[in-house]
RNA sequence: GCUGCUGUAGCUCAGAGGUAGAGCACUCCCUUGGUAAGGGAGAGGUCGAGAGUUCAAUUCUCUCCAGCAGCACCA
């Protein structure tokens, strides 16, 4: 056998026998590693302490210090063992597929029963026997052939479609402990009993499609959370208690924003407080594009058929809309229409009136559009995902030259109000061709080294996201989270080669003749109600002041200060803060409760004493202590801090 | 849309084949109390909608609607 050289990340190498195994590394090294280590890595790729290593690599042995191996060992171990304890209970259930995702796995069966809540726990108790047993955990590479045989005869029918997709004749690795075996590449730990009995635990059972394909079997999905010890799973699980009290459904509540009801499915009643946050965020939206250079338009909700059949929308977006029919009755003829679920084809109408010029490029064209889409019911949530909504919407029509410095200049704009809005860091992604598209590749070619470009210019190394742009063009996604970490898609500016050219919109160029603009649709906020939603998960409620819907509260402690109490309102409000009196016939301790639930960021209490020295005690949301302050003093600082940050 | 779960007072939830309960909120009374719930009394519900089984259904069954989790979708 030739030896290899592997060297180690101190930098010192050695030699050994080609065919060696990490194990073995670990053992030539010392005692304690060889039985520290839980996996390696080679050259890059996480690599079991069982698998051969042929030729010289740099190798790095891991151990349950290491957090990222670690716990994708635990992780990917707890799925197989799940799998296994489902088929030692059912030995009816077909395997699927169980990946490691964030802070634990999922794996998909295929059952007839639904699993319940007991049946999780009859699992969890089955994969606490199964890790007790320690059955040492090896891999085998079969060839293919074997492997699809074995499989068939296990009736095992997903596992045979899952090789029949891997191409070429390339060997499967197999893995076993006990007698159970499942496919996999790996790596592994060396005995079951290396996973951590008392620090995993199964979350919920949700369908799944087979091979996330809407046409084929719904399986069903258990989650599962896994890591290193009881105290970082306690810790994980409080974490989720936690974010859900910033659930932004329970703070509309408790914060008096919004109600929605069933006859209005996906569709929000803003109460006063709510509309004032939306209000205000308009507001601000509108200057800030009125700074960035854009006209803003408003168009018609409700438009014959005729025009989305021209754009295109009959066609490809029609179940997603909601359709109104006028009857004879009303009408000389009956008339189809449908509420626009996209303002970009009634911008093009004003676009279109009038011949414009190469001069007028870029044009930037922004209304605040309330769209309708008739979203799939399952897909609703919240405030975040809706029926109706009002996107911050704009399109610029350009030249295919301008698309890369609109684009950063875009990015930019779009930044900016992210961190004015407690947003500095937002994850990007880049959405490039999809299999069907409309437009030559010469273009695309274009438009995608644009957005890149533009993106990277702007100091942001976007994600990518192959083949998921949209049929008419490129796109980037600017992304934010909500409270349990779910992504939603905010921000977004895409590229559109397609639509002016359906609804025939054109330029005169220098030289004279008629020249196809490009659109780049672009929503910076997305649609107020998710961002409002987003806004109210990030802070828990406690928005900044100038976003707060009730600024400050001014509460009696007597009924002596009431009269002081409304001058004092009064005042707040005359220097443009939005205040409250609270004169109820309740002791301080109970106001102050319940205005710290309704998260007012500052209450002033008013007793005998302020009423005296005209002065009031502030309390900020939050905070135990309080200050007493001249009222002089407290409308100018409030005042000051009413501001929206960019008139600051 | 799909799979599973849920739907009882404004909110959070308990309950049972014989037509309902708690706490908070609400109204009134007492209380004027100094920073996260002062005390008392009262009012409040076609038990999501419809159909079926039953002497009797809010409870059991079915259908529908809505919500929640996940999947799919997200121009």
């Amino acid at each position: 056998m030739a030896d290899i050289s592997l060297t180690f990340p101190d930098g010192t190498a050695r030699d050994y026998t080609a065919g060696v195994t990490p194990a073995e590394v670990a053992g030539s090294i010392s005692k304690s590693l060889a039985k520290k280590a839980i996996s390696a890595t080679v050259n890059g790729a996480h690599w079991d302490l069982q698998w051969p290593i042929e030729q010289d690599a740099q190798i790095a042995i891991h151990s349950m210090q290491d957090d990222a191996q670690a716990l994708e060992l635990i992780r990917h171990d707890a799925a197989h063992i799940m799998a296994r304890a489902v088929q030692e209970i059912w030995p009816e259930v077909k395997v699927t597929i169980g990946p490691v995702i964030e802070n634990g796995w999922y794996y998909d069966f295929d059952r007839d029963e639904p699993f319940t809540p007991e049946d999780l726990d009859r699992i969890e108790a089955k994969m606490k026997e199964i890790i007790n047993r320690r059955d040492p955990v090896t891999t085998e590479i079969w060839e293919r052939d074997r492997a699809i045989k074995f499989y068939q005869a296990n009736k095992e029918p997903y596992k045979v479609e899952l090789i029949e997709a891997i191409p070429g004749d390339q060997p499967l690795r197999m893995y076993w402990h006990g007698h159970w075996q499942d496919l996999c590449r790996g790596p592994h730990l060396q005995h079951t009993g290396q996973l951590p009995a008392d620090a995993f635990k199964l979350m919920s059972v949700a369908g799944a499609y087979w091979r996330g394909d809407s046409n084929r079997a719904m399986l069903q999905r258990i989650y599962g959370v896994a890591f290193k010890n009881k105290q970082d799973l306690k810790a994980h699980l409080t974490m989720l208690e936690e974010a859900a009290k910033r659930d932004h459904r329970k703070l509309g509540r408790e914060m008096d924003l919004f109600h929605m009801q069933e006859e209005a499915p996906g569709q929000i009643f803003w109460h006063p407080n709510g509309w004032t946050i939306y209000t205000t965020l308009q507001d601000y939206m509108r200057r800030q594009q009125t700074r960035g250079g854009y006209v803003e338009v408003n168009t018609p909700q409700v438009v014959d058929r005729r025009l989305w059949e021209e754009s295109g929308h009959w066609d490809k977006y029609q179940e997603h809309m909601f359709i109104v029919e006028v009857d004879e009755e009303h009408a000389r003829e009956k008339t189809v229409n449908a509420l626009k679920p996209m303002n970009c084809p009634c911008h093009v109408q004003i676009y279109n009136q009038g011949l414009k010029s190469y001069r007028d490029l870029p044009l930037r064209m922004a209304e605040f559009g309330s769209c309708s889409r008739y979203e799939p019911s399952g897909a609703l949530h919240g405030i975040m995902r809706v029926r109706g909504f009002t996107q911050d919407d704009a399109h610029i029509f350009c030249t295919e030259e301008q698309i890369e410095s609109e684009t950063l200049r875009y990015i930019e704009f779009l930044s900016n109000i992210y961190r004015d809005l407690g947003f500095p860091d937002f994850k990007v992604k880049f959405s490039d061709r999809p299999e069907t598209r409309a437009g030559e590749d010469a273009i695309w070619d274009k438009a995608e080294t644009a957005l890149l470009a533009a993106t990277r210019k702007a100091g942001i190394e976007p994600d990518l996201n192959p083949g998921e742009g949209a049929f008419y063009g490129p796109k980037l996604e600017f992304v934010l989270t909500d409270a349990i970490g779910r992504d939603w898609q905010c921000g977004t500016h895409q590229v559109d080669f397609v639509l002016p050219e359906r609804l025939d919109a054109t330029y005169i160029g220098e030289d004279g003749a008629k020249h196809r603009p490009v659109m780049l649709h672009r929503a910076t906020l997305g649609s107020f109600e998710r961002f409002i939603g987003i806004l109210i998960e990030e802070h828990a409620g406690k928005l900044p002041f100038w976003l707060a819907p009730r600024q400050v509260v001014v509460a009696s402690i007597v009924s002596e200060a009431d009269e002081y109490v409304h001058e004092v309102v009064a005042k707040l409000r005359k220097a443009g803060v939005r205040a409250e009196a609270d004169i109820r016939n309740e002791k301080i301790n109970y106001k102050v409760r319940e205005h710290s639930v309704g998260k007012v960021p500052v209450i002033l209490a008013i007793g005998r004493k302020e009423v005296e020295d005209r002065s009031v005690t502030l309390r900020r949301l939050g905070e135990k202590q309080t200050s007493v302050v001249a009222l002089d003093a407290v409308l100018t600082s409030l005042a000051a801090e009413a501001v929206p940050p960019d008139l600051r």
